[in-house]
DNA sequence: AAGTGGTCTAGACCACTCT
DNA sequence: GAGTGGTCTAGACCACTTG
Protein backbone atom coordinates (compact mmCIF):
# COMPACT_ATOMS: atom_id res chain seq x y z
CA UNK A 1 0.00 0.00 0.00
CA UNK A 2 0.88 3.83 -0.45
CA UNK A 3 1.72 5.15 2.77
CA UNK A 4 1.90 8.74 2.19
CA UNK A 5 5.78 9.63 3.39
CA UNK A 6 5.86 11.73 6.73
CA UNK A 7 9.60 12.77 5.64
CA UNK A 8 8.51 14.81 2.57
CA UNK A 9 8.59 17.93 2.73
CA UNK A 10 7.50 18.12 -1.14
CA UNK A 11 4.23 16.49 -0.33
CA UNK A 12 2.60 19.97 -2.03
CA UNK A 13 -1.43 19.17 -2.72
CA UNK A 14 -2.38 18.89 -6.44
CA UNK A 15 0.96 18.10 -7.66
CA UNK A 16 2.58 15.00 -9.01
CA UNK A 17 5.41 13.89 -6.48
CA UNK A 18 8.13 14.16 -9.19
CA UNK A 19 6.89 17.65 -10.09
CA UNK A 20 7.18 18.87 -5.99
CA UNK A 21 10.58 17.53 -6.04
CA UNK A 22 11.61 19.07 -8.95
CA UNK A 23 10.22 22.54 -7.75
CA UNK A 24 12.35 21.62 -4.46
CA UNK A 25 15.55 21.32 -6.67
CA UNK A 26 15.24 23.98 -8.76
CA UNK A 27 15.36 26.37 -5.68
CA UNK A 28 18.36 24.90 -4.60
CA UNK A 29 19.40 25.39 -7.65
CA UNK A 30 18.60 28.86 -7.84
CA UNK A 31 19.99 29.31 -3.90
CA UNK A 32 23.28 28.86 -5.41
CA UNK A 33 23.35 25.35 -3.29
CA UNK A 34 24.84 23.80 -6.28
CA UNK A 35 26.74 26.85 -8.33
CA UNK A 36 27.17 26.65 -11.98
CA UNK A 37 29.31 24.51 -13.54
CA UNK A 38 29.17 21.81 -10.51
CA UNK A 39 27.91 18.89 -10.08
CA UNK A 40 25.19 17.97 -8.34
CA UNK A 41 24.86 14.34 -5.94
CA UNK A 42 24.14 11.27 -7.57
CA UNK A 43 20.67 10.09 -8.43
CA UNK A 44 20.95 7.58 -5.70
CA UNK A 45 22.44 9.79 -3.42
CA UNK A 46 19.59 12.27 -4.07
CA UNK A 47 16.60 9.55 -4.31
CA UNK A 48 17.30 8.63 -0.89
CA UNK A 49 17.86 11.79 0.56
CA UNK A 50 14.36 12.99 -1.05
CA UNK A 51 12.62 9.48 0.23
CA UNK A 52 11.72 8.84 -3.40
CA UNK A 53 12.44 5.76 -6.03
CA UNK A 54 15.29 6.77 -7.73
CA UNK A 55 12.72 6.87 -10.91
CA UNK A 56 10.43 9.75 -9.19
CA UNK A 57 13.85 11.42 -8.78
CA UNK A 58 15.30 10.83 -12.24
CA UNK A 59 11.62 12.21 -13.47
CA UNK A 60 12.14 15.64 -11.24
CA UNK A 61 15.83 15.69 -13.11
CA UNK A 62 14.33 14.99 -16.84
CA UNK A 63 11.97 18.06 -15.95
CA UNK A 64 14.80 20.13 -14.93
CA UNK A 65 16.90 19.74 -17.76
CA UNK A 66 13.91 20.26 -20.24
CA UNK A 67 13.92 23.60 -18.78
CA UNK A 68 17.44 23.91 -19.20
CA UNK A 69 18.29 24.69 -15.55
CA UNK A 70 20.61 21.43 -15.36
CA UNK A 71 22.60 19.10 -17.50
CA UNK A 72 23.26 15.44 -17.52
CA UNK A 73 25.77 13.66 -18.91
CA UNK A 74 25.95 10.21 -19.09
CA UNK A 75 28.83 8.28 -17.11
CA UNK A 76 29.90 11.73 -15.58
CA UNK A 77 27.08 13.49 -13.36
CA UNK A 78 24.47 16.26 -13.41
CA UNK A 79 25.63 19.84 -13.99
CA UNK A 80 24.23 23.22 -13.11
CA UNK A 81 23.92 25.04 -16.68
CA UNK A 82 25.24 28.36 -17.00
CA UNK A 83 22.44 29.61 -19.34
CA UNK A 84 22.49 31.16 -22.64
CA UNK A 85 25.50 32.19 -23.88
CA UNK A 86 24.88 35.00 -26.19
CA UNK A 87 26.47 33.43 -28.81
CA UNK A 88 23.47 30.59 -29.13
CA UNK A 89 21.29 33.95 -29.50
CA UNK A 90 23.05 34.94 -32.86
CA UNK A 91 22.46 31.62 -33.90
CA UNK A 92 19.24 32.39 -36.06
CA UNK A 93 20.76 36.07 -36.37
CA UNK A 94 22.45 37.34 -39.95
CA UNK A 95 24.01 40.19 -40.84
CA UNK A 96 25.48 41.10 -44.37
CA UNK A 97 27.76 38.00 -45.00
CA UNK A 98 28.43 36.49 -41.44
CA UNK A 99 27.19 33.48 -41.03
CA UNK A 100 25.88 33.89 -37.75
CA UNK A 101 29.95 34.93 -36.61
CA UNK A 102 30.29 36.77 -33.38
CA UNK A 103 30.78 40.72 -34.13
CA UNK A 104 32.94 42.13 -32.09
CA UNK A 105 31.66 45.24 -30.07
CA UNK A 106 32.63 48.25 -28.39
CA UNK A 107 30.89 50.14 -25.77
CA UNK A 108 29.67 53.91 -26.61
CA UNK A 109 28.77 54.68 -23.67
CA UNK A 110 27.87 53.64 -19.81
CA UNK A 111 25.26 56.01 -17.67
CA UNK A 112 23.20 55.56 -14.57
CA UNK A 113 19.62 56.70 -15.04
CA UNK A 114 16.23 56.47 -14.05
CA UNK A 115 13.65 54.10 -16.09
CA UNK A 116 11.19 55.51 -18.56
CA UNK A 117 7.77 54.23 -17.80
CA UNK A 118 8.41 52.23 -21.28
CA UNK A 119 11.78 50.51 -19.63
CA UNK A 120 10.22 50.14 -16.60
CA UNK A 121 7.67 48.42 -18.17
CA UNK A 122 9.30 45.71 -20.18
CA UNK A 123 12.15 45.47 -16.83
CA UNK A 124 9.33 44.70 -14.70
CA UNK A 125 10.38 46.98 -11.82
CA UNK A 126 9.01 50.64 -10.89
CA UNK A 127 8.87 53.73 -12.47
CA UNK A 128 11.80 55.78 -12.06
CA UNK A 129 13.85 52.95 -10.43
CA UNK A 130 17.75 53.08 -11.47
CA UNK A 131 18.82 51.31 -14.42
CA UNK A 132 22.02 51.12 -16.05
CA UNK A 133 21.95 52.15 -20.01
CA UNK A 134 24.80 51.19 -22.13
CA UNK A 135 25.25 51.91 -25.80
CA UNK A 136 27.11 49.58 -28.04
CA UNK A 137 28.52 49.26 -31.49
CA UNK A 138 28.84 45.90 -33.10
CA UNK A 139 31.24 45.21 -36.58
CA UNK A 140 31.43 43.13 -38.99
CA UNK A 141 35.12 43.05 -40.32
CA UNK A 142 35.85 45.97 -39.65
CA UNK A 143 32.55 47.65 -40.46
CA UNK A 144 30.15 49.05 -37.99
CA UNK A 145 26.65 47.04 -38.08
CA UNK A 146 24.54 47.12 -35.25
CA UNK A 147 24.38 49.91 -32.85
CA UNK A 148 22.49 48.79 -29.21
CA UNK A 149 20.77 50.66 -26.77
CA UNK A 150 20.50 47.83 -23.38
CA UNK A 151 18.91 48.57 -20.27
CA UNK A 152 19.86 46.81 -17.35
CA UNK A 153 18.33 47.00 -13.67
CA UNK A 154 20.25 47.99 -10.59
CA UNK A 155 21.72 47.28 -7.90
CA UNK A 156 21.27 43.90 -9.65
CA UNK A 157 24.15 44.78 -12.39
CA UNK A 158 26.35 46.77 -9.72
CA UNK A 159 29.62 44.97 -10.47
CA UNK A 160 29.44 46.52 -14.07
CA UNK A 161 29.45 50.18 -13.16
CA UNK A 162 33.21 50.36 -12.85
CA UNK A 163 34.78 47.12 -14.95
CA UNK A 164 36.84 49.03 -17.68
CA UNK A 165 34.57 48.86 -20.53
CA UNK A 166 37.58 48.31 -22.64
CA UNK A 167 37.95 44.38 -22.09
CA UNK A 168 34.35 43.30 -21.83
CA UNK A 169 34.81 41.07 -24.67
CA UNK A 170 32.44 40.57 -27.79
CA UNK A 171 29.65 39.02 -25.36
CA UNK A 172 27.85 40.25 -22.67
CA UNK A 173 26.24 37.50 -21.01
CA UNK A 174 29.49 35.55 -19.62
CA UNK A 175 29.94 39.31 -18.45
CA UNK A 176 27.00 39.44 -16.94
CA UNK A 177 27.50 35.34 -14.65
CA UNK A 178 31.22 36.35 -13.58
CA UNK A 179 29.91 39.69 -12.82
CA UNK A 180 27.04 40.17 -11.48
CA UNK A 181 26.16 36.40 -10.95
CA UNK A 182 23.62 36.26 -13.58
CA UNK A 183 21.79 34.10 -15.85
CA UNK A 184 20.07 34.12 -18.52
CA UNK A 185 17.70 31.08 -19.18
CA UNK A 186 15.41 32.48 -21.85
CA UNK A 187 14.79 35.61 -24.18
CA UNK A 188 12.34 36.93 -26.43
CA UNK A 189 12.93 39.23 -29.80
CA UNK A 190 10.63 41.17 -31.30
CA UNK A 191 11.52 41.54 -34.80
CA UNK A 192 10.32 45.68 -36.21
CA UNK A 193 11.06 47.82 -39.07
CA UNK A 194 11.76 52.07 -38.62
CA UNK A 195 13.96 54.26 -40.28
CA UNK A 196 17.40 55.14 -38.57
CA UNK A 197 17.26 58.48 -36.58
CA UNK A 198 20.20 60.90 -37.41
CA UNK A 199 22.61 59.76 -34.71
CA UNK A 200 22.22 56.32 -35.55
CA UNK A 201 22.75 56.57 -38.86
CA UNK A 202 26.04 58.56 -38.02
CA UNK A 203 26.97 55.69 -36.19
CA UNK A 204 26.22 52.86 -39.02
CA UNK A 205 27.66 55.02 -42.05
CA UNK A 206 24.15 55.22 -43.08
CA UNK A 207 22.14 58.57 -44.53
CA UNK A 208 19.45 59.66 -41.52
CA UNK A 209 16.10 57.82 -42.79
CA UNK A 210 17.68 54.78 -43.82
CA UNK A 211 15.30 51.82 -43.63
CA UNK A 212 16.32 50.35 -40.51
CA UNK A 213 15.69 47.16 -38.60
CA UNK A 214 14.95 47.70 -34.94
CA UNK A 215 15.14 44.01 -32.57
CA UNK A 216 13.80 44.26 -29.16
CA UNK A 217 14.86 41.83 -26.64
CA UNK A 218 14.12 40.93 -23.39
CA UNK A 219 16.26 38.07 -21.50
CA UNK A 220 14.56 36.48 -18.28
CA UNK A 221 16.99 34.59 -15.77
CA UNK A 222 15.74 30.91 -14.55
CA UNK A 223 13.19 32.85 -12.29
CA UNK A 224 11.47 34.07 -14.82
CA UNK A 225 12.65 38.28 -13.49
CA UNK A 226 13.70 39.95 -16.29
CA UNK A 227 16.89 41.25 -16.10
CA UNK A 228 18.15 42.90 -19.68
CA UNK A 229 15.88 45.12 -22.34
CA UNK A 230 18.01 45.75 -25.64
CA UNK A 231 17.07 47.06 -28.68
CA UNK A 232 19.25 46.92 -31.57
CA UNK A 233 19.39 48.66 -34.92
CA UNK A 234 20.98 47.88 -38.42
CA UNK A 235 20.64 48.46 -42.11
CA UNK A 236 16.93 46.30 -42.63
CA UNK A 237 18.11 45.63 -46.31
CA UNK A 238 21.66 43.80 -44.42
CA UNK A 239 18.90 41.95 -42.11
CA UNK A 240 17.97 38.28 -42.03
CA UNK A 241 16.40 36.43 -39.49
CA UNK A 242 15.37 32.68 -39.13
CA UNK A 243 12.82 31.10 -36.91
CA UNK A 244 11.48 27.54 -36.94
CA UNK A 245 8.39 26.68 -35.38
CA UNK A 246 6.86 23.72 -34.42
CA UNK B 1 -4.29 -10.29 -40.51
CA UNK B 2 -2.99 -8.33 -37.37
CA UNK B 3 0.85 -9.89 -37.51
CA UNK B 4 2.71 -9.36 -34.83
CA UNK B 5 5.82 -7.24 -34.94
CA UNK B 6 8.11 -9.19 -33.34
CA UNK B 7 11.96 -8.43 -33.00
CA UNK B 8 11.14 -5.20 -34.19
CA UNK B 9 12.46 -3.89 -30.62
CA UNK B 10 15.92 -5.86 -30.90
CA UNK B 11 16.10 -5.68 -34.70
CA UNK B 12 17.96 -1.59 -34.61
CA UNK B 13 21.31 -2.28 -33.99
CA UNK B 14 22.99 0.67 -31.73
CA UNK B 15 19.18 2.25 -30.99
CA UNK B 16 17.77 1.96 -27.41
CA UNK B 17 14.74 -0.42 -27.68
CA UNK B 18 12.10 2.05 -27.19
CA UNK B 19 13.80 4.65 -29.81
CA UNK B 20 13.83 2.07 -31.62
CA UNK B 21 9.73 0.83 -31.19
CA UNK B 22 9.25 4.67 -31.50
CA UNK B 23 10.62 4.67 -35.12
CA UNK B 24 8.87 1.53 -35.75
CA UNK B 25 5.43 2.92 -34.52
CA UNK B 26 6.46 6.48 -36.62
CA UNK B 27 6.13 4.84 -39.84
CA UNK B 28 2.97 2.83 -39.27
CA UNK B 29 1.43 6.31 -38.16
CA UNK B 30 3.29 8.51 -41.53
CA UNK B 31 2.19 4.95 -43.67
CA UNK B 32 -1.70 5.52 -42.89
CA UNK B 33 -1.96 3.04 -40.34
CA UNK B 34 -3.69 5.01 -38.12
CA UNK B 35 -5.21 7.69 -39.89
CA UNK B 36 -5.05 11.65 -38.75
CA UNK B 37 -7.35 12.23 -35.56
CA UNK B 38 -7.85 8.61 -34.78
CA UNK B 39 -6.29 6.81 -31.26
CA UNK B 40 -3.86 4.08 -31.61
CA UNK B 41 -4.79 0.90 -29.36
CA UNK B 42 -4.50 1.12 -25.85
CA UNK B 43 -0.89 1.22 -24.01
CA UNK B 44 -1.03 -2.06 -22.59
CA UNK B 45 -2.20 -3.36 -26.23
CA UNK B 46 0.55 -1.90 -27.88
CA UNK B 47 3.30 -3.51 -25.24
CA UNK B 48 2.13 -6.81 -25.49
CA UNK B 49 1.63 -6.52 -29.06
CA UNK B 50 5.97 -5.43 -29.29
CA UNK B 51 6.84 -7.42 -26.50
CA UNK B 52 8.19 -5.00 -24.38
CA UNK B 53 7.37 -3.83 -21.01
CA UNK B 54 4.73 -1.24 -20.18
CA UNK B 55 7.51 1.58 -19.51
CA UNK B 56 9.39 1.08 -22.44
CA UNK B 57 6.30 1.75 -24.55
CA UNK B 58 5.68 4.68 -22.68
CA UNK B 59 9.13 6.01 -23.64
CA UNK B 60 8.58 5.55 -27.45
CA UNK B 61 4.92 7.13 -26.91
CA UNK B 62 6.28 9.80 -25.00
CA UNK B 63 9.44 10.27 -27.61
CA UNK B 64 6.26 10.34 -30.34
CA UNK B 65 4.55 12.92 -28.34
CA UNK B 66 6.97 15.22 -27.95
CA UNK B 67 8.30 15.24 -31.94
CA UNK B 68 4.43 16.48 -32.24
CA UNK B 69 3.30 13.06 -33.98
CA UNK B 70 0.95 12.37 -31.44
CA UNK B 71 -1.10 13.67 -29.09
CA UNK B 72 -2.01 11.87 -25.51
CA UNK B 73 -5.07 12.37 -23.45
CA UNK B 74 -5.54 11.57 -20.07
CA UNK B 75 -8.51 8.78 -19.92
CA UNK B 76 -9.15 9.02 -23.28
CA UNK B 77 -6.14 7.88 -26.19
CA UNK B 78 -3.50 8.28 -27.93
CA UNK B 79 -4.18 10.43 -30.66
CA UNK B 80 -2.42 11.02 -34.35
CA UNK B 81 -2.35 14.80 -34.16
CA UNK B 82 -3.26 16.75 -37.38
CA UNK B 83 -0.43 19.10 -37.66
CA UNK B 84 -0.29 22.38 -37.36
CA UNK B 85 -3.38 24.44 -38.22
CA UNK B 86 -2.38 27.25 -40.03
CA UNK B 87 -3.69 29.78 -37.02
CA UNK B 88 -0.81 28.71 -35.18
CA UNK B 89 1.57 30.50 -37.50
CA UNK B 90 0.10 33.42 -37.42
CA UNK B 91 0.51 33.42 -33.41
CA UNK B 92 4.28 35.56 -33.94
CA UNK B 93 3.21 37.32 -36.61
CA UNK B 94 1.87 41.17 -36.13
CA UNK B 95 0.49 43.15 -38.72
CA UNK B 96 -1.07 46.50 -38.26
CA UNK B 97 -3.52 46.43 -35.50
CA UNK B 98 -4.79 42.79 -35.93
CA UNK B 99 -3.65 41.05 -32.82
CA UNK B 100 -2.80 37.71 -34.18
CA UNK B 101 -6.47 37.38 -36.17
CA UNK B 102 -6.69 35.40 -39.30
CA UNK B 103 -6.79 37.70 -42.21
CA UNK B 104 -9.27 36.99 -45.46
CA UNK B 105 -7.50 35.52 -47.89
CA UNK B 106 -8.16 35.16 -51.75
CA UNK B 107 -6.52 33.44 -54.31
CA UNK B 108 -5.46 35.61 -57.44
CA UNK B 109 -4.12 33.55 -59.87
CA UNK B 110 -3.22 29.68 -60.01
CA UNK B 111 -0.67 28.19 -62.18
CA UNK B 112 1.21 24.81 -63.42
CA UNK B 113 4.65 26.07 -63.87
CA UNK B 114 8.27 24.24 -63.74
CA UNK B 115 10.35 24.96 -60.71
CA UNK B 116 13.30 27.56 -61.01
CA UNK B 117 16.71 26.38 -59.77
CA UNK B 118 15.85 28.22 -56.67
CA UNK B 119 12.55 26.96 -56.05
CA UNK B 120 13.12 23.30 -56.37
CA UNK B 121 16.18 23.62 -53.67
CA UNK B 122 13.77 24.91 -51.15
CA UNK B 123 11.35 22.49 -52.35
CA UNK B 124 14.29 19.61 -51.95
CA UNK B 125 13.13 18.01 -55.88
CA UNK B 126 14.34 18.53 -59.33
CA UNK B 127 14.85 21.15 -61.55
CA UNK B 128 11.84 21.96 -63.86
CA UNK B 129 9.75 19.22 -61.47
CA UNK B 130 6.39 20.48 -61.79
CA UNK B 131 4.79 22.38 -59.40
CA UNK B 132 1.85 24.48 -58.68
CA UNK B 133 2.14 28.36 -58.33
CA UNK B 134 -0.49 30.48 -56.31
CA UNK B 135 -0.92 33.82 -55.75
CA UNK B 136 -3.09 35.28 -52.76
CA UNK B 137 -3.98 38.63 -51.27
CA UNK B 138 -4.39 38.87 -47.58
CA UNK B 139 -6.98 41.97 -45.98
CA UNK B 140 -7.49 42.98 -42.43
CA UNK B 141 -10.83 44.79 -42.41
CA UNK B 142 -11.12 44.99 -45.80
CA UNK B 143 -7.81 46.45 -46.25
CA UNK B 144 -5.09 44.08 -48.61
CA UNK B 145 -2.46 43.79 -45.84
CA UNK B 146 -0.14 40.99 -47.40
CA UNK B 147 0.62 39.35 -50.92
CA UNK B 148 1.75 35.80 -51.30
CA UNK B 149 3.77 33.60 -53.68
CA UNK B 150 3.29 29.90 -53.13
CA UNK B 151 4.65 27.18 -54.64
CA UNK B 152 3.25 23.26 -53.84
CA UNK B 153 5.12 20.94 -55.72
CA UNK B 154 2.88 18.27 -58.28
CA UNK B 155 1.82 15.47 -57.85
CA UNK B 156 1.46 15.68 -54.43
CA UNK B 157 -1.03 18.81 -54.66
CA UNK B 158 -2.94 17.42 -57.58
CA UNK B 159 -6.42 17.90 -55.61
CA UNK B 160 -5.82 21.56 -55.78
CA UNK B 161 -5.80 21.67 -59.24
CA UNK B 162 -9.65 22.28 -60.19
CA UNK B 163 -11.09 22.82 -57.01
CA UNK B 164 -12.97 26.68 -57.27
CA UNK B 165 -10.61 28.72 -55.18
CA UNK B 166 -13.44 30.98 -54.00
CA UNK B 167 -14.53 28.15 -51.89
CA UNK B 168 -10.99 27.43 -50.12
CA UNK B 169 -11.02 29.96 -46.87
CA UNK B 170 -8.86 32.07 -45.23
CA UNK B 171 -6.30 28.83 -44.10
CA UNK B 172 -4.43 26.70 -46.60
CA UNK B 173 -3.36 24.00 -44.11
CA UNK B 174 -6.57 22.82 -43.37
CA UNK B 175 -7.05 22.37 -46.92
CA UNK B 176 -4.08 20.38 -47.53
CA UNK B 177 -5.04 18.13 -45.00
CA UNK B 178 -8.55 17.71 -46.20
CA UNK B 179 -7.77 17.29 -50.36
CA UNK B 180 -4.04 16.38 -50.16
CA UNK B 181 -4.05 14.48 -47.12
CA UNK B 182 -0.86 16.51 -46.41
CA UNK B 183 0.12 17.46 -42.52
CA UNK B 184 2.24 20.22 -41.47
CA UNK B 185 4.44 19.07 -38.86
CA UNK B 186 7.45 22.20 -38.85
CA UNK B 187 7.91 25.12 -41.00
CA UNK B 188 10.91 28.01 -40.81
CA UNK B 189 10.43 31.48 -41.64
CA UNK B 190 13.56 33.24 -43.16
CA UNK B 191 12.15 37.39 -42.18
CA UNK B 192 14.15 40.11 -44.72
CA UNK B 193 13.38 43.61 -45.78
CA UNK B 194 13.47 44.85 -49.35
CA UNK B 195 11.60 47.81 -50.98
CA UNK B 196 8.51 46.51 -53.23
CA UNK B 197 8.50 46.24 -56.67
CA UNK B 198 5.45 47.64 -58.88
CA UNK B 199 2.95 44.76 -58.74
CA UNK B 200 3.45 43.96 -55.52
CA UNK B 201 3.11 47.87 -54.53
CA UNK B 202 -0.41 47.88 -56.66
CA UNK B 203 -1.60 44.72 -54.99
CA UNK B 204 -1.15 46.66 -51.37
CA UNK B 205 -2.03 49.82 -52.41
CA UNK B 206 1.28 51.19 -51.83
CA UNK B 207 3.98 52.76 -54.15
CA UNK B 208 6.51 50.70 -56.00
CA UNK B 209 9.59 51.25 -53.86
CA UNK B 210 8.19 51.70 -50.80
CA UNK B 211 9.84 49.90 -47.60
CA UNK B 212 8.56 45.90 -47.65
CA UNK B 213 9.12 42.80 -45.47
CA UNK B 214 9.57 39.21 -47.22
CA UNK B 215 8.85 36.03 -44.99
CA UNK B 216 9.95 33.13 -46.82
CA UNK B 217 7.98 29.74 -45.31
CA UNK B 218 9.05 26.27 -46.18
CA UNK B 219 6.32 24.15 -44.71
CA UNK B 220 7.65 20.50 -43.56
CA UNK B 221 5.19 17.08 -43.10
CA UNK B 222 6.30 14.28 -40.60
CA UNK B 223 8.24 12.39 -42.46
CA UNK B 224 10.87 16.20 -43.08
CA UNK B 225 9.96 16.84 -46.76
CA UNK B 226 9.04 20.16 -47.70
CA UNK B 227 5.61 20.24 -48.93
CA UNK B 228 5.50 24.21 -49.34
CA UNK B 229 7.42 27.17 -50.19
CA UNK B 230 5.98 30.55 -49.89
CA UNK B 231 6.73 34.10 -49.85
CA UNK B 232 4.60 36.77 -47.79
CA UNK B 233 5.32 40.57 -48.92
CA UNK B 234 3.65 43.38 -46.78
CA UNK B 235 4.39 46.96 -45.64
CA UNK B 236 7.68 46.77 -43.54
CA UNK B 237 6.27 49.67 -40.81
CA UNK B 238 3.39 47.80 -40.30
CA UNK B 239 4.99 44.31 -39.55
CA UNK B 240 6.16 42.87 -36.19
CA UNK B 241 7.43 39.39 -34.99
CA UNK B 242 7.81 38.01 -31.57
CA UNK B 243 10.19 35.28 -31.11
CA UNK B 244 11.37 33.08 -28.14
CA UNK B 245 14.80 31.70 -27.53
CA UNK B 246 15.41 29.06 -25.19
C1' DA C 1 -18.10 0.13 -14.03
C1' DA C 2 -14.83 -0.22 -17.49
C1' DG C 3 -11.20 1.67 -20.08
C1' DT C 4 -7.69 5.00 -20.74
C1' DG C 5 -3.29 7.31 -19.68
C1' DG C 6 -0.35 9.05 -15.33
C1' DT C 7 2.37 8.08 -11.21
C1' DC C 8 5.34 5.41 -8.31
C1' DT C 9 8.02 1.61 -6.79
C1' DA C 10 12.07 -1.75 -6.37
C1' DG C 11 15.32 -3.89 -8.49
C1' DA C 12 18.43 -5.71 -12.37
C1' DC C 13 21.51 -4.76 -15.75
C1' DC C 14 23.94 -1.82 -19.47
C1' DA C 15 27.01 2.03 -21.20
C1' DC C 16 29.95 5.74 -20.45
C1' DT C 17 33.91 8.20 -17.95
C1' DC C 18 37.74 8.59 -15.16
C1' DT C 19 41.61 6.82 -12.42
C1' DG D 1 37.15 -1.04 -10.83
C1' DA D 2 34.26 2.35 -9.01
C1' DG D 3 30.97 5.73 -9.91
C1' DT D 4 27.87 7.96 -12.90
C1' DG D 5 23.63 8.25 -15.72
C1' DG D 6 20.59 5.23 -19.21
C1' DT D 7 17.55 1.31 -20.16
C1' DC D 8 14.17 -2.16 -19.04
C1' DT D 9 11.12 -4.83 -16.34
C1' DA D 10 6.74 -6.17 -13.65
C1' DG D 11 3.42 -4.81 -11.06
C1' DA D 12 0.45 -1.70 -8.00
C1' DC D 13 -2.33 2.05 -7.66
C1' DC D 14 -4.25 6.84 -9.01
C1' DA D 15 -6.90 10.20 -11.95
C1' DC D 16 -9.60 11.20 -15.80
C1' DT D 17 -13.36 10.14 -19.27
C1' DT D 18 -17.27 7.87 -20.91
C1' DG D 19 -21.29 4.92 -20.93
Amino acid sequence: MNVPHPALAESEPGLSRYAALAGALRRRVIDGEWPAGTALPAETRLATEHGVALGTLRRSLELLAEQGLIERRHGKGTFVRMGLSGATMMRFFRFGSGDGEVPQSRILSRQTVVASPEVARRLGIARGDPVLRLQRLRSLGGQPRLVEEIWLPLPLFAGLLDAPTAQWGDLLYPLFAERCGVAVARATDEIGFAPLTAAQGRSLELSAGHPGVAVTRQAFDFSGRCVELRITRGDAFAFHYTVTIT
